[in-house]
Parts: C-alpha cells; sequence; structure tokens
RNA sequence: AAGGGGGGCGACUGCCGCAGUCGUCGUUUUGCGGGGCAAAACGACGUAGAGGAAAGUCCGGACUCCAAAAAGGAACGGUGCCGGGUAACGCCCGGGCGGGGUAACCCGACGGACAGCGCCACAGAAAUGAAACCGCUGCCGCAAAGGUCGGGCAACCGAAACUAGCGGCAGUAAGGGUGAAACGGUGGGGUAAGAGCCCACCACGCUGGUGGCAACAUCAGUGGUCUGGCAAGCCCCACCGGGAGCAAUGCCAAAUAGGGACCGGCGUGUCACCGCAAGGUGACGGGGAUACUUUUGCCCCCUGUCAGGUCCGGGUUGGCAGCUGUAGCUUGCGUCGUAAGGCGCAGGUCAGAGGAAUGGUCAUCUAAGGCGCAAAGCUUGCUUUGUGCUGGCACAAAAUCCGGCUUAUAGGCCUUCCGCGCAU
RNA sequence: GCGGGUAUGGUGAAAAGGUAUCACGGCAGCUUCCCAAGCUUUAGUUACGAGUUCGAUUCUCGUUACCCGCU
C-alpha cells in the first residue's frame, strides 16, 4: 500500500469530470473507490454525536476544483434497514451544506454510528456538520 | 382459541429507473482533417419506485452450463399412518390413530423390533433361548432349647413324639433393598405350596364377518401369553433424487499477441510494380463484422505462400444480454369438489440499477393507545363525557424468478367460536 | 448473492450415548528467611432453545456468533 504512488490514475473517476466541474455548478461527486476511503481515513477526522467527518486534501493536479464526498456505515451500526437510515441521512446533510461550505480539491467522508446517525433530530445533525466543517477547515490552514 | 390485516389523502424539497418508438428544448464533451453522424453526460418537464416476512437459505421447481441413446442397477442422500391436491415438494387439504385442554381448539419424524447384527451404565437374583440364586411346599435322614410324661422332698435324672435348624430328593415361579424398564394386569376359584391350572373383565396376537378406496373401526370365534425397550444405532421395506449454480451462462471490446507445439490434408486466383531470391506493395475478387427490418455509403478486420483439426498459460478490466409477465400472481362471477384445489368467462398486474435508489421539513384525517385536567356516577379506583399534549412507536430493505417452510414481529384493531362471572 | 464449516474451564485440545479429561495459566493452601520449582485444592448450564432416549458433549430440528470458498 505504502509502495504505490499516490499519481495512480482513478478509474472510478470519468475523464471528463474536470473540464465540466468549472462549467456547471458545484455538484459532489460520490465515491465509491475502497482506495479513496482508505486514503481518507489516514487524515484530520471530527468526531460528533451524530457522525464522524474526514476530509482529505487531495494534489493540486488531481481535479482541482471538484468535490468529492463519501459516506460509511459498517456493520455495526446495524442491519440493513439501521445502515440505509443512516445513509440516507448523512445523504441529506452533505446535500444541503456541501455546496456553500465545501472547499473544492477535497475529499470528505462521513461516517454513521450506532444508534445516534438514525435517531437525533435532523437540525442537530446540521448544525454538527457545519462545526465539524469550520474545524476542519481551520486545522488544514 | 382460530382467521384477517401490518394506516389514508397531501404540500415543499431531494434520490433512482425509463426505446418516454412519432415527448420537448438546449448546453457540454469525445472520436474523425472538415462537414455530418454517432455515443455519453447534465438540466427542466412527464412517468414508475420495497415486504408479510423482502430475512434465514431449510425444501421444491423454472432457467443455464457440464455429463448422458433409452432404460435399469450399485453406492450415497432424503422422505415415511391413509387418501387427495399440485409443475413439484419434506408443502397444503380431508380422514384415521395417539396425546394435551373444562371447552373452542391445538400438537404429533405416526412404516418394520418373529430378516439379521448391536446396545441397555449403576443397582439388582436375573436386562431376554431362558435358567440359576434367595425363598415357599412335600417327603426322607439328623436334631437341640423349651414344653409333655415318668422317677425324686429338692438339686436333678431318664423317655418318646414334634419343632427351630442342618443335609438330600422332588415340586414351584406367587414373592425378591433394585431399576427407566422384570416374558401380561386386577379380582375370584383352586392347591402341599403354587402356576392362565380354571373363570370374569381389560390388554395382546391370530382367523373370519360387517363398514370404509384405504389407514382403521367394530363384532364373533380362538390362542392361552408368545413380540421387554432403542431403528433422530446399523439396518429391512416402499417411494424420490445425475452434478453445479445468475459470482450459472452467452456475446463484444481492450491486453500479453501478428503467441507456441503437434497432426494430417491440399498444392500456390488474375494483373501491375519492386527484388538475384525469399518475399513485399497496390488493384480486382472472395469472406466476415457483437446488428434490429431492410437498403445504401463510409470505415475496419481476415484471406489469396495455406483453408482445417488437437493441445498448451497466468494476471487485469470494461460493456451488453440473461432481467423480470406468465408451471404466472390476483379480483369478481359461474361451475365441480367436504376442503386444498380444478375448469370457464371478464378485469387488474411497469422496482429491477453501481455494492445497491424512498430521505428531510410539515400539515391533515380515521380510530386506538400513552400522559394530564375538569365534571358526573358509584362498585372507592374504576367507568362515562368534555378537553390539552403526544401519536409509522414492532420486526425488518428487493439483487435471476416462482411455490412452500421456519424464524422475528409494537400498540392494538376487525370477524367467528369457547369458558367463566354478573344481569335478565 | 450462492455454497460449505466450526462452537467444550481464561487459552489450546480429547471424549463418540452412561454424571467431561489433559496441558499451560488463574485463586487458595503447604513447603522456603523470600522467590522460583514441587505438592494439594478450586472454578464448566459442553454457544443458546426444543425434541428422541431411562439417560445427550455425542443423535435430530431451530436460533445466534464466528470462519472459509466462488465474479
Amino acid at each position: 500500500m505504502t509502495l504505490t504512488p499516490p499519481e495512480t490514475p482513478q478509474d472510478g473517476i470519468p475523464a471528463n469530470i474536470p473540464s465540466k466541474a468549472s462549467a456547471v455548478s458545484l455538484r459532489p461527486v460520490t465515491l465509491t473507490q475502497r482506495a479513496d476511503f482508505l486514503r481518507a481515513s489516514r487524515t484530520a477526522h471530527t468526531a460528533t454525536p451524530g457522525f464522524v467527518v474526514q476530509m482529505r486534501r487531495r494534489d493540486a493536479a488531481d481535479h482541482p476544483g471538484l468535490v468529492r464526498v463519501g459516506f460509511t456505515c459498517s456493520k455495526k451500526v446495524g442491519n440493513a434497514v439501521a445502515r440505509n437510515r443512516a445513509k440516507r441521512r448523512l445523504r441529506e446533510v452533505a446535500r444541503l451544506a456541501l455546496p456553500d461550505h465545501a472547499q473544492p480539491g477535497c475529499d470528505y467522508v462521513l461516517i454513521g454510528r450506532k444508534g445516534t446517525t438514525a435517531t437525533l433530530p435532523f437540525a442537530t445533525l446540521q448544525s454538527d456538520f457545519l462545526k465539524a466543517l469550520a474545524i476542519l477547515h481551520g486545522k488544514k490552514k
């Protein structure tokens, strides 16, 4: 894993995305490759009662201006119903907040937690996510 | 106790699918020199979008590949009262038998232990051919103590018979601290003591009659007791089953790659140019191309110094098909059937993708529940009425598709039935 | 998704229908001035729930957890 150069081409991202992202609105691309999640797990992260946020700033040559976001709910969260519910709520949080508050060129990963992600009030999740983003951006600067 | 059913109408915003054939409008990107065409992506509109168990993966199929002429057999595995239903089943329906419950009703791996083998620890006389042992009884032999009789004032002496006991012969299986289980049970007669030895009832086996398609039930006769238990031990009998699974499988593209080895067959299309030759290039010709019905054009590939057959690698990735509508499912009516279900007619039936889509914020209705408040009634801690707040809160997410089973399911609700209490 | 397998003291294993054994480790005691070694002793619902059987770790069914294979 450590022998892999960071400039490895990303097969999961279509080649036409970067040039388009500047022209159209800032729409986050969803992460699907396991390698992206592993890379993000080694970077800065902030925990809130409802979820954990990780942020990774990619290299400048790798699709600058593109915001990517991923969601993770392990089997610890619960059965398939609980995992799906947690992922949906995290997706809604990211959809509402990222276009206004995300920094281009970054990957964000949201991790669901057992119980709380599916049960906390939605407004609490939203405010926690904004706080977490502020902490992460401040840490990077 | 049985069955049904697992909220409705919506708003804003978001997710995902769509050959939406003749929806519309645009923008961007890629390929080719351009034109033009094709493909992809995005936005708006339209339209569709989780369950009764989608779950567990426990059975049965459809479908696909492998093997195979058909059929049979062996091994292995499964099923197991009888009849019916079904594409099929280990499922369902009806019946029988056994068990549970006051009842409604529920539960049952429910063939065979005289085909054979095996096991039954400990305890117990004995764990299955039955017999031995302790006992019980009769006869024979030996034989006390005590009692009886005789003698003696008494201590005591003597005599005969019986008995406990001991030994032998014979009868017997009633009884036997056990044990999960002891070759019938209870009662009576009988006997030296006993025994199905005899009798009545019950249980069991056999034979026959009757009812039933059958499982089985019932009646009569008979045997006098023989088959102790375990087959979710091996096994026997009857029936069923070839193996693997949509990550099956087929096609296309990229890539190592103009791959390598062998077999046997055939005998080098025409023209032009280059070359000493081997050979190369071009034209004509022939064939192919994941295709959707055809046509045309362009482009690409193969071949003409070989068509064909057999064998030999590991690693990596993308696209399309399979892919959702039928052995269908379901609603209504008719008809056959006790039922499961069958047949006929009419209607309804659009999730199908990438590791995978339904979320967020609200509103309202129908009722039930929960937490309160007030009033009334009394049965004094409940009921009724009014009112406020709360109010998708259970189990659980399609992944090829169907028929079942099993398991998980909140608050309750609806229909039918049973028991108990009270009132009439 | 499809298919297969395993659960026994704290750990690793055995038992093959008859009241669960071995090794290491833990607790306690003996021994020693103290420790180590040695000796003695102790702790299990055989993953959970049912069934067959007189009797189940063993046989059968269901549940849970974990592991493995297949693109």
